[in-house]
DNA sequence: TTAAATGTTAATATTTGGTTAATGTATTAT
DNA sequence: ATAATACATTAACCAAATATTAACATTTAA
Protein backbone atom coordinates (compact mmCIF):
# COMPACT_ATOMS: atom_id res chain seq x y z
CA UNK A 1 0.00 0.00 0.00
CA UNK A 2 1.82 3.14 -0.77
CA UNK A 3 -0.13 6.53 0.07
CA UNK A 4 -2.45 5.21 2.55
CA UNK A 5 -0.42 5.49 5.17
CA UNK A 6 -1.61 6.46 8.37
CA UNK A 7 -1.29 10.06 9.79
CA UNK A 8 -0.45 10.94 12.91
CA UNK A 9 -0.22 14.07 14.63
CA UNK A 10 2.73 14.02 17.53
CA UNK A 11 2.65 16.70 19.91
CA UNK A 12 5.72 16.80 22.36
CA UNK A 13 7.81 19.97 23.23
CA UNK A 14 11.32 17.72 23.98
CA UNK A 15 12.73 18.86 20.53
CA UNK A 16 15.26 16.29 20.62
CA UNK A 17 12.76 13.28 21.93
CA UNK A 18 10.40 14.33 19.44
CA UNK A 19 12.57 14.28 16.55
CA UNK A 20 13.54 10.58 17.59
CA UNK A 21 10.41 8.96 17.95
CA UNK A 22 8.89 10.60 14.43
CA UNK A 23 11.72 8.84 12.57
CA UNK A 24 10.77 5.71 14.57
CA UNK A 25 7.11 6.29 13.69
CA UNK A 26 7.69 6.96 9.44
CA UNK A 27 10.24 3.92 9.50
CA UNK A 28 7.46 2.10 9.98
CA UNK A 29 5.09 3.28 7.64
CA UNK A 30 3.44 6.12 9.41
CA UNK A 31 3.10 9.81 7.99
CA UNK A 32 3.74 11.94 11.11
CA UNK A 33 3.22 15.22 11.71
CA UNK A 34 5.32 16.91 14.58
CA UNK A 35 4.06 19.94 16.99
CA UNK A 36 6.39 21.49 19.52
CA UNK A 37 3.46 22.69 21.76
CA UNK A 38 0.06 22.51 22.47
CA UNK A 39 -0.76 25.21 20.61
CA UNK A 40 0.98 24.99 17.52
CA UNK A 41 -0.89 20.79 17.68
CA UNK A 42 -4.25 22.23 17.79
CA UNK A 43 -3.30 24.52 14.71
CA UNK A 44 -2.20 21.27 12.80
CA UNK A 45 -4.81 19.33 13.98
CA UNK A 46 -7.58 22.28 12.61
CA UNK A 47 -5.87 21.85 9.20
CA UNK A 48 -5.99 18.23 8.51
CA UNK A 49 -7.15 14.77 8.93
CA UNK A 50 -5.14 12.68 11.39
CA UNK A 51 -5.86 8.93 12.24
CA UNK A 52 -4.38 9.42 15.96
CA UNK A 53 -2.89 11.68 17.93
CA UNK A 54 0.00 11.24 20.55
CA UNK A 55 0.32 13.83 22.95
CA UNK A 56 2.70 14.36 25.44
CA UNK A 57 0.88 15.73 28.89
CA UNK A 58 3.65 18.25 30.36
CA UNK A 59 3.89 21.01 27.73
CA UNK A 60 4.03 24.58 28.41
CA UNK A 61 1.37 26.92 27.44
CA UNK A 62 -1.15 24.69 26.97
CA UNK A 63 -0.70 20.49 28.38
CA UNK A 64 -2.11 17.70 27.18
CA UNK A 65 -5.13 17.27 28.92
CA UNK A 66 -6.50 20.82 27.50
CA UNK A 67 -5.21 19.66 24.06
CA UNK A 68 -7.16 16.90 23.84
CA UNK A 69 -10.31 18.40 25.02
CA UNK A 70 -10.06 20.72 22.68
CA UNK A 71 -9.87 17.92 20.07
CA UNK A 72 -12.33 16.26 21.49
CA UNK A 73 -14.79 19.45 20.67
CA UNK A 74 -13.86 19.53 17.22
CA UNK A 75 -13.54 15.51 16.76
CA UNK A 76 -14.96 12.78 18.78
CA UNK A 77 -13.37 10.13 16.91
CA UNK A 78 -9.69 10.33 16.82
CA UNK A 79 -7.78 8.00 18.85
CA UNK A 80 -5.83 10.06 21.40
CA UNK A 81 -2.44 8.16 23.43
CA UNK A 82 -1.02 10.33 26.01
CA UNK A 83 2.80 10.37 26.94
CA UNK A 84 3.14 10.69 30.85
CA UNK A 85 6.52 11.08 32.66
CA UNK A 86 4.47 10.21 36.04
CA UNK A 87 2.98 7.35 36.43
CA UNK A 88 0.69 9.41 39.23
CA UNK A 89 -3.14 7.59 39.23
CA UNK A 90 -4.42 11.10 38.84
CA UNK A 91 -2.59 11.96 35.64
CA UNK A 92 -4.13 8.81 34.71
CA UNK A 93 -7.23 9.04 35.54
CA UNK A 94 -7.73 13.10 34.54
CA UNK A 95 -6.17 11.36 31.09
CA UNK A 96 -9.09 9.12 30.37
CA UNK A 97 -11.81 11.58 31.48
CA UNK A 98 -10.44 13.92 28.70
CA UNK A 99 -11.34 11.09 26.19
CA UNK A 100 -7.94 9.31 25.90
CA UNK A 101 -7.21 5.70 24.22
CA UNK A 102 -4.65 4.94 25.96
CA UNK A 103 -1.61 6.51 27.90
CA UNK A 104 1.84 5.29 28.46
CA UNK A 105 4.70 5.99 30.89
CA UNK A 106 8.18 7.06 29.62
CA UNK A 107 10.37 5.91 29.43
CA UNK A 108 8.72 3.61 27.42
CA UNK A 109 9.38 1.01 25.33
CA UNK A 110 9.14 1.81 20.72
CA UNK A 111 7.87 -1.11 20.25
CA UNK A 112 5.47 -1.60 23.04
CA UNK A 113 3.87 1.57 21.39
CA UNK A 114 3.84 0.44 17.70
CA UNK A 115 1.72 -2.13 19.35
CA UNK A 116 -0.67 -0.18 21.06
CA UNK A 117 -0.86 1.98 17.84
CA UNK A 118 -2.05 -0.39 15.63
CA UNK A 119 -4.30 -1.97 18.06
CA UNK A 120 -5.78 1.43 18.33
CA UNK A 121 -5.93 2.48 15.07
CA UNK A 122 -7.11 -1.51 13.92
CA UNK A 123 -10.01 -0.97 16.78
CA UNK A 124 -11.11 2.51 15.27
CA UNK A 125 -10.76 1.82 11.49
CA UNK A 126 -14.24 0.61 10.86
CA UNK A 127 -15.82 3.42 11.82
CA UNK A 128 -13.44 5.61 10.75
CA UNK A 129 -14.68 4.03 6.89
CA UNK A 130 -18.51 5.21 7.49
CA UNK A 131 -16.62 8.62 6.37
CA UNK A 132 -17.08 7.33 3.20
CA UNK A 133 -17.48 10.21 0.95
CA UNK A 134 -18.87 10.58 -2.59
CA UNK A 135 -17.54 7.96 -5.38
CA UNK A 136 -20.56 7.98 -7.45
CA UNK A 137 -19.98 10.36 -10.89
CA UNK A 138 -22.49 10.79 -13.92
CA UNK A 139 -20.22 12.72 -16.70
CA UNK A 140 -22.16 12.91 -19.83
CA UNK A 141 -23.66 9.73 -20.76
CA UNK A 142 -20.93 8.06 -18.55
CA UNK A 143 -21.21 6.93 -15.00
CA UNK A 144 -18.12 6.43 -12.65
CA UNK A 145 -17.73 4.43 -9.52
CA UNK A 146 -14.72 5.47 -8.18
CA UNK A 147 -15.05 2.94 -5.40
CA UNK A 148 -14.91 -0.16 -7.29
CA UNK A 149 -13.20 1.74 -10.13
CA UNK A 150 -15.76 1.35 -13.21
CA UNK A 151 -16.41 3.29 -15.87
CA UNK A 152 -19.65 2.85 -17.82
CA UNK A 153 -21.02 3.97 -20.58
CA UNK A 154 -24.69 3.77 -20.96
CA UNK A 155 -25.82 0.33 -20.67
CA UNK A 156 -22.47 -1.41 -21.75
CA UNK A 157 -20.04 -3.38 -20.20
CA UNK A 158 -17.76 -1.37 -17.37
CA UNK A 159 -14.32 -0.72 -18.41
CA UNK A 160 -12.18 -1.01 -15.21
CA UNK A 161 -10.12 1.90 -14.28
CA UNK A 162 -6.24 2.15 -12.86
CA UNK A 163 -5.58 3.76 -9.44
CA UNK A 164 -4.01 6.38 -10.96
CA UNK A 165 -7.11 6.96 -14.06
CA UNK A 166 -9.45 6.59 -11.82
CA UNK A 167 -8.05 9.42 -9.19
CA UNK A 168 -7.92 11.68 -12.34
CA UNK A 169 -10.91 11.04 -14.03
CA UNK A 170 -12.28 11.95 -10.39
CA UNK A 171 -10.39 14.91 -9.75
CA UNK A 172 -11.31 16.06 -12.94
CA UNK A 173 -14.61 15.49 -12.59
CA UNK A 174 -15.05 17.34 -9.62
CA UNK A 175 -13.73 20.23 -11.64
CA UNK A 176 -16.17 19.79 -14.13
CA UNK A 177 -16.00 22.51 -16.80
CA UNK A 178 -13.12 24.45 -14.81
CA UNK A 179 -9.73 24.32 -14.78
CA UNK A 180 -8.09 21.45 -12.85
CA UNK A 181 -4.56 22.74 -12.45
CA UNK A 182 -1.57 20.33 -13.00
CA UNK A 183 -0.17 20.78 -9.72
CA UNK A 184 -2.99 19.88 -8.11
CA UNK A 185 -3.09 16.60 -9.86
CA UNK A 186 0.40 15.96 -9.51
CA UNK A 187 0.74 16.92 -5.80
CA UNK A 188 -2.16 14.97 -4.42
CA UNK A 189 -2.18 11.80 -6.85
CA UNK A 190 1.23 11.60 -8.25
CA UNK A 191 2.32 13.02 -4.86
CA UNK A 192 5.07 15.04 -6.73
CA UNK A 193 5.15 17.71 -8.89
CA UNK A 194 8.06 17.07 -11.63
CA UNK A 195 9.00 16.61 -15.41
CA UNK A 196 8.77 12.79 -14.64
CA UNK A 197 5.46 12.73 -12.79
CA UNK A 198 4.22 15.23 -14.98
CA UNK A 199 4.78 13.33 -18.35
CA UNK A 200 3.15 10.50 -16.61
CA UNK A 201 0.15 12.66 -16.00
CA UNK A 202 -0.02 13.49 -19.62
CA UNK A 203 -0.12 9.33 -20.79
CA UNK A 204 -2.87 9.24 -18.58
CA UNK A 205 -4.74 12.24 -19.75
CA UNK A 206 -4.53 10.72 -23.25
CA UNK A 207 -5.84 7.11 -22.01
CA UNK A 208 -8.86 8.83 -20.39
CA UNK A 209 -9.17 10.46 -23.39
CA UNK A 210 -9.27 7.42 -25.87
CA UNK A 211 -11.78 5.93 -22.99
CA UNK A 212 -14.29 8.92 -23.01
CA UNK A 213 -13.86 9.13 -26.96
CA UNK A 214 -17.87 7.10 -27.00
CA UNK A 215 -19.71 10.24 -25.69
CA UNK A 216 -18.53 13.29 -28.20
CA UNK A 217 -20.01 15.46 -25.62
CA UNK A 218 -17.11 14.78 -23.71
CA UNK A 219 -14.00 16.29 -23.86
CA UNK A 220 -10.86 16.60 -21.92
CA UNK A 221 -9.25 20.48 -22.93
CA UNK A 222 -5.80 21.50 -22.20
CA UNK A 223 -5.14 25.17 -20.84
CA UNK A 224 -1.23 25.66 -21.95
CA UNK A 225 0.67 25.48 -19.23
CA UNK A 226 -2.11 25.79 -16.54
CA UNK A 227 -3.81 22.30 -16.61
CA UNK A 228 -7.04 20.64 -17.55
CA UNK A 229 -10.08 20.94 -18.26
CA UNK A 230 -13.34 18.53 -18.70
CA UNK A 231 -16.14 20.20 -20.52
CA UNK A 232 -19.60 18.14 -21.18
CA UNK A 233 -21.22 19.87 -24.37
CA UNK A 234 -24.69 20.30 -24.82
CA UNK A 235 -26.25 20.09 -21.26
CA UNK A 236 -29.58 20.24 -22.28
CA UNK A 237 -31.67 18.23 -19.59
CA UNK A 238 -30.61 17.70 -16.21
CA UNK B 1 -23.89 6.48 32.46
CA UNK B 2 -26.01 3.31 32.38
CA UNK B 3 -23.20 0.44 32.38
CA UNK B 4 -25.61 -1.43 34.83
CA UNK B 5 -26.43 -4.36 32.46
CA UNK B 6 -22.67 -4.71 31.02
CA UNK B 7 -21.45 -8.55 31.62
CA UNK B 8 -18.11 -8.94 32.62
CA UNK B 9 -16.35 -12.38 32.48
CA UNK B 10 -13.09 -12.81 34.64
CA UNK B 11 -10.67 -15.17 34.74
CA UNK B 12 -8.50 -15.11 37.64
CA UNK B 13 -6.92 -18.07 39.79
CA UNK B 14 -5.79 -16.05 42.68
CA UNK B 15 -9.06 -16.56 44.30
CA UNK B 16 -8.81 -13.91 46.58
CA UNK B 17 -7.84 -11.95 44.81
CA UNK B 18 -10.63 -12.75 42.33
CA UNK B 19 -13.32 -12.44 44.68
CA UNK B 20 -12.42 -9.09 46.00
CA UNK B 21 -12.41 -7.44 41.93
CA UNK B 22 -15.70 -9.45 41.45
CA UNK B 23 -17.28 -7.30 43.98
CA UNK B 24 -15.78 -4.25 43.75
CA UNK B 25 -16.63 -4.44 39.45
CA UNK B 26 -20.74 -6.01 41.04
CA UNK B 27 -20.32 -2.76 43.32
CA UNK B 28 -19.73 -0.56 40.02
CA UNK B 29 -23.16 -1.87 38.29
CA UNK B 30 -21.16 -4.55 36.46
CA UNK B 31 -22.94 -8.18 36.42
CA UNK B 32 -19.48 -10.09 37.23
CA UNK B 33 -19.22 -14.21 36.46
CA UNK B 34 -15.69 -15.65 38.21
CA UNK B 35 -13.64 -18.40 36.52
CA UNK B 36 -10.45 -19.58 38.52
CA UNK B 37 -8.58 -21.27 35.37
CA UNK B 38 -8.56 -20.67 31.79
CA UNK B 39 -10.21 -24.25 31.73
CA UNK B 40 -13.51 -22.93 33.09
CA UNK B 41 -13.18 -19.21 31.49
CA UNK B 42 -13.39 -20.99 28.28
CA UNK B 43 -16.59 -23.15 29.23
CA UNK B 44 -18.41 -20.44 30.80
CA UNK B 45 -17.65 -18.17 27.76
CA UNK B 46 -19.15 -20.66 25.43
CA UNK B 47 -22.08 -20.42 27.58
CA UNK B 48 -22.96 -16.80 27.54
CA UNK B 49 -22.03 -13.43 25.93
CA UNK B 50 -20.15 -10.96 27.67
CA UNK B 51 -19.59 -7.74 26.85
CA UNK B 52 -15.83 -7.93 28.20
CA UNK B 53 -13.46 -10.02 29.16
CA UNK B 54 -10.54 -9.71 31.97
CA UNK B 55 -8.01 -12.25 32.10
CA UNK B 56 -4.49 -12.69 34.02
CA UNK B 57 -2.22 -13.87 32.20
CA UNK B 58 -0.45 -16.09 34.50
CA UNK B 59 -2.85 -19.26 35.19
CA UNK B 60 -2.08 -23.13 35.54
CA UNK B 61 -3.18 -24.95 32.99
CA UNK B 62 -4.19 -22.42 30.38
CA UNK B 63 -2.67 -18.91 30.16
CA UNK B 64 -4.28 -15.79 29.81
CA UNK B 65 -2.07 -15.87 25.80
CA UNK B 66 -4.12 -19.19 25.02
CA UNK B 67 -7.62 -18.55 26.50
CA UNK B 68 -7.46 -15.19 24.49
CA UNK B 69 -6.43 -17.01 21.32
CA UNK B 70 -9.67 -19.46 22.01
CA UNK B 71 -11.89 -16.53 22.45
CA UNK B 72 -10.56 -14.58 19.71
CA UNK B 73 -11.52 -17.61 17.34
CA UNK B 74 -15.30 -18.14 18.72
CA UNK B 75 -15.19 -14.02 18.52
CA UNK B 76 -13.17 -11.69 16.89
CA UNK B 77 -15.06 -8.34 18.69
CA UNK B 78 -15.07 -8.99 22.35
CA UNK B 79 -13.23 -6.43 23.90
CA UNK B 80 -10.09 -8.34 26.21
CA UNK B 81 -8.12 -6.48 29.32
CA UNK B 82 -5.21 -8.70 30.44
CA UNK B 83 -4.00 -8.72 34.10
CA UNK B 84 -0.32 -9.29 34.06
CA UNK B 85 1.86 -8.99 37.50
CA UNK B 86 5.40 -8.68 35.14
CA UNK B 87 5.53 -5.40 33.25
CA UNK B 88 7.50 -7.34 30.50
CA UNK B 89 8.02 -5.92 27.11
CA UNK B 90 7.63 -9.41 25.48
CA UNK B 91 4.55 -10.43 27.57
CA UNK B 92 3.00 -7.08 26.36
CA UNK B 93 4.09 -7.96 23.48
CA UNK B 94 2.54 -11.12 23.54
CA UNK B 95 -1.02 -9.91 24.79
CA UNK B 96 -1.59 -7.19 22.15
CA UNK B 97 -0.65 -10.13 19.44
CA UNK B 98 -3.44 -12.28 21.10
CA UNK B 99 -5.93 -9.79 20.32
CA UNK B 100 -5.57 -7.42 24.21
CA UNK B 101 -7.38 -4.06 24.03
CA UNK B 102 -5.23 -3.49 27.12
CA UNK B 103 -3.44 -4.31 29.78
CA UNK B 104 -2.52 -3.51 33.19
CA UNK B 105 0.36 -3.95 35.73
CA UNK B 106 -0.81 -5.74 39.14
CA UNK B 107 -0.80 -4.36 41.34
CA UNK B 108 -3.24 -1.79 39.74
CA UNK B 109 -5.77 0.86 41.04
CA UNK B 110 -8.99 -0.48 41.13
CA UNK B 111 -10.05 2.67 39.62
CA UNK B 112 -8.15 2.88 36.59
CA UNK B 113 -9.34 -0.02 35.86
CA UNK B 114 -12.57 1.31 36.22
CA UNK B 115 -11.82 3.90 33.65
CA UNK B 116 -10.27 1.02 31.49
CA UNK B 117 -13.18 -0.62 31.49
CA UNK B 118 -15.31 2.49 30.71
CA UNK B 119 -13.65 3.48 27.64
CA UNK B 120 -13.28 0.52 26.22
CA UNK B 121 -16.79 -0.54 26.30
CA UNK B 122 -18.21 2.34 25.38
CA UNK B 123 -15.75 2.59 22.19
CA UNK B 124 -16.69 -0.87 21.36
CA UNK B 125 -20.42 -1.24 21.98
CA UNK B 126 -20.89 1.11 19.14
CA UNK B 127 -19.77 -1.22 16.65
CA UNK B 128 -20.82 -4.65 18.29
CA UNK B 129 -24.28 -4.09 18.36
CA UNK B 130 -24.77 -4.37 14.33
CA UNK B 131 -21.93 -7.28 13.85
CA UNK B 132 -22.45 -10.31 16.15
CA UNK B 133 -25.91 -11.32 15.87
CA UNK B 134 -26.26 -12.44 12.26
CA UNK B 135 -24.47 -15.61 11.56
CA UNK B 136 -26.75 -17.51 8.07
CA UNK B 137 -25.85 -16.51 5.12
CA UNK B 138 -26.82 -17.72 1.83
CA UNK B 139 -24.75 -16.45 -1.34
CA UNK B 140 -25.83 -17.86 -4.72
CA UNK B 141 -26.18 -21.65 -4.22
CA UNK B 142 -24.06 -21.95 -1.21
CA UNK B 143 -25.64 -21.40 2.38
CA UNK B 144 -22.57 -20.30 4.89
CA UNK B 145 -23.58 -20.78 8.70
CA UNK B 146 -20.44 -19.24 10.56
CA UNK B 147 -20.99 -20.67 13.85
CA UNK B 148 -20.56 -24.31 13.06
CA UNK B 149 -18.38 -22.96 10.12
CA UNK B 150 -20.16 -24.93 7.50
CA UNK B 151 -20.22 -24.25 3.55
CA UNK B 152 -23.03 -26.24 2.26
CA UNK B 153 -23.53 -26.64 -1.86
CA UNK B 154 -27.65 -27.23 -2.56
CA UNK B 155 -27.38 -30.86 -0.93
CA UNK B 156 -24.42 -31.87 -0.85
CA UNK B 157 -22.48 -33.00 2.15
CA UNK B 158 -21.52 -29.47 4.30
CA UNK B 159 -17.34 -28.30 3.59
CA UNK B 160 -15.56 -27.48 7.10
CA UNK B 161 -13.99 -24.04 6.94
CA UNK B 162 -11.34 -23.39 8.89
CA UNK B 163 -11.85 -20.09 11.12
CA UNK B 164 -9.88 -17.68 8.87
CA UNK B 165 -12.04 -19.58 5.69
CA UNK B 166 -15.11 -18.96 7.92
CA UNK B 167 -13.94 -14.93 8.76
CA UNK B 168 -13.21 -14.20 5.41
CA UNK B 169 -16.09 -15.34 3.64
CA UNK B 170 -18.10 -13.99 5.61
CA UNK B 171 -16.49 -10.69 5.48
CA UNK B 172 -16.94 -10.61 1.83
CA UNK B 173 -20.36 -12.15 2.01
CA UNK B 174 -21.41 -8.85 4.33
CA UNK B 175 -19.38 -6.86 1.58
CA UNK B 176 -21.56 -8.79 -1.24
CA UNK B 177 -21.34 -7.04 -4.70
CA UNK B 178 -18.89 -4.10 -2.58
CA UNK B 179 -15.49 -4.05 -2.02
CA UNK B 180 -13.80 -5.39 0.77
CA UNK B 181 -10.62 -3.81 1.02
CA UNK B 182 -8.00 -5.77 1.76
CA UNK B 183 -6.60 -3.27 4.98
CA UNK B 184 -10.24 -4.37 6.45
CA UNK B 185 -9.93 -8.28 6.58
CA UNK B 186 -5.98 -7.78 7.83
CA UNK B 187 -6.60 -5.62 10.14
CA UNK B 188 -9.74 -7.70 11.47
CA UNK B 189 -8.87 -10.88 10.59
CA UNK B 190 -5.18 -11.26 10.50
CA UNK B 191 -5.06 -8.40 13.02
CA UNK B 192 -1.80 -7.24 11.21
CA UNK B 193 -1.26 -5.16 7.59
CA UNK B 194 1.58 -6.22 6.44
CA UNK B 195 3.24 -8.25 3.43
CA UNK B 196 2.88 -11.44 4.99
CA UNK B 197 -0.71 -11.51 6.38
CA UNK B 198 -1.19 -10.14 2.95
CA UNK B 199 0.10 -13.51 0.95
CA UNK B 200 -1.10 -15.06 3.57
CA UNK B 201 -5.08 -13.77 2.92
CA UNK B 202 -4.47 -14.10 -0.55
CA UNK B 203 -3.86 -17.94 -0.17
CA UNK B 204 -7.10 -17.91 1.34
CA UNK B 205 -8.64 -16.57 -1.16
CA UNK B 206 -7.23 -19.05 -3.52
CA UNK B 207 -8.83 -21.73 -1.52
CA UNK B 208 -12.34 -20.35 -0.99
CA UNK B 209 -12.50 -19.44 -4.59
CA UNK B 210 -11.78 -23.50 -5.17
CA UNK B 211 -14.50 -24.20 -2.61
CA UNK B 212 -17.28 -21.40 -4.44
CA UNK B 213 -16.12 -23.35 -7.76
CA UNK B 214 -19.71 -25.19 -7.55
CA UNK B 215 -21.77 -22.48 -8.16
CA UNK B 216 -20.38 -20.62 -11.84
CA UNK B 217 -22.40 -17.66 -10.82
CA UNK B 218 -20.46 -16.90 -6.94
CA UNK B 219 -17.18 -15.45 -7.84
CA UNK B 220 -14.41 -13.41 -5.96
CA UNK B 221 -13.27 -10.96 -8.00
CA UNK B 222 -9.76 -9.24 -7.25
CA UNK B 223 -9.97 -4.82 -7.29
CA UNK B 224 -6.04 -4.47 -8.07
CA UNK B 225 -4.57 -2.93 -4.77
CA UNK B 226 -7.94 -2.16 -3.17
CA UNK B 227 -9.18 -5.88 -2.37
CA UNK B 228 -12.01 -7.85 -3.08
CA UNK B 229 -15.59 -8.25 -4.28
CA UNK B 230 -17.74 -10.78 -4.09
CA UNK B 231 -20.06 -10.92 -7.21
CA UNK B 232 -23.09 -12.78 -7.73
CA UNK B 233 -24.22 -13.26 -11.01
CA UNK B 234 -27.62 -13.66 -12.64
CA UNK B 235 -29.83 -12.61 -9.73
CA UNK B 236 -33.55 -13.26 -11.37
CA UNK B 237 -35.23 -14.54 -9.16
CA UNK B 238 -35.65 -12.18 -6.09
C1' DT C 1 10.92 30.60 -35.29
C1' DT C 2 12.05 28.39 -31.47
C1' DA C 3 11.83 26.63 -26.79
C1' DA C 4 8.59 24.79 -23.85
C1' DA C 5 4.50 22.24 -23.31
C1' DT C 6 1.52 18.70 -24.75
C1' DG C 7 -0.23 14.38 -27.50
C1' DT C 8 0.48 9.75 -28.42
C1' DT C 9 2.21 5.14 -28.73
C1' DA C 10 5.24 1.71 -27.43
C1' DA C 11 8.85 -0.31 -24.57
C1' DT C 12 10.29 -1.14 -20.05
C1' DA C 13 9.93 -1.42 -15.07
C1' DT C 14 7.46 -2.16 -10.94
C1' DT C 15 3.92 -3.74 -8.09
C1' DT C 16 0.35 -6.72 -6.97
C1' DG C 17 -2.08 -11.02 -7.24
C1' DG C 18 -2.87 -16.37 -8.28
C1' DT C 19 -1.53 -20.67 -7.22
C1' DT C 20 0.72 -24.73 -5.45
C1' DA C 21 3.70 -26.72 -2.45
C1' DA C 22 6.73 -26.75 1.53
C1' DT C 23 7.28 -25.55 6.10
C1' DG C 24 5.84 -24.38 10.76
C1' DT C 25 2.92 -25.06 14.81
C1' DA C 26 -0.24 -26.59 17.82
C1' DT C 27 -3.69 -30.01 18.94
C1' DT C 28 -5.57 -34.70 18.96
C1' DA C 29 -5.43 -39.50 18.58
C1' DT C 30 -2.83 -43.82 18.98
C1' DA D 1 5.93 -40.20 23.45
C1' DT D 2 4.88 -40.40 18.61
C1' DA D 3 2.18 -40.11 14.73
C1' DA D 4 -1.64 -38.07 12.53
C1' DT D 5 -4.39 -33.97 11.86
C1' DA D 6 -5.74 -29.50 11.03
C1' DC D 7 -4.56 -25.08 10.30
C1' DA D 8 -1.68 -21.20 9.25
C1' DT D 9 2.26 -19.15 7.26
C1' DT D 10 5.95 -18.69 4.12
C1' DA D 11 8.32 -19.64 -0.23
C1' DA D 12 8.61 -19.88 -4.93
C1' DC D 13 7.28 -19.08 -9.37
C1' DC D 14 4.51 -17.12 -12.70
C1' DA D 15 0.94 -13.96 -14.65
C1' DA D 16 -1.60 -9.79 -14.72
C1' DA D 17 -2.15 -5.09 -13.80
C1' DT D 18 -0.29 -0.75 -13.36
C1' DA D 19 3.07 2.88 -13.74
C1' DT D 20 7.00 5.08 -15.72
C1' DT D 21 10.04 6.32 -19.21
C1' DA D 22 11.48 6.93 -23.95
C1' DA D 23 10.82 8.47 -28.34
C1' DC D 24 8.92 11.19 -31.60
C1' DA D 25 5.09 14.20 -33.37
C1' DT D 26 2.44 18.29 -32.77
C1' DT D 27 0.90 22.54 -30.75
C1' DT D 28 1.41 26.85 -28.31
C1' DA D 29 3.16 31.20 -26.77
C1' DA D 30 6.68 34.57 -26.66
Amino acid sequence: MENNNKRILLVEDDLNFGAVLKDYLMLNDFEVTLAKNGMEGFEKFKKDVYDLCILDVMMPYKDGYTLAKEIREKNSEVPIIFLTAKSMKEDVLKGYKAGADDYLNKPFDSEVLLMKIKAIIQRKSADTKAEQVQFEFNIGKFHLNSKLRFLTFENEEPIKLSPKENELLKMLILHENDLMPRELALTKIWRDDNYFTSRSMDVYIAKLRKYLKSDEDVEILNIHGEGFRLVVKSKVSE
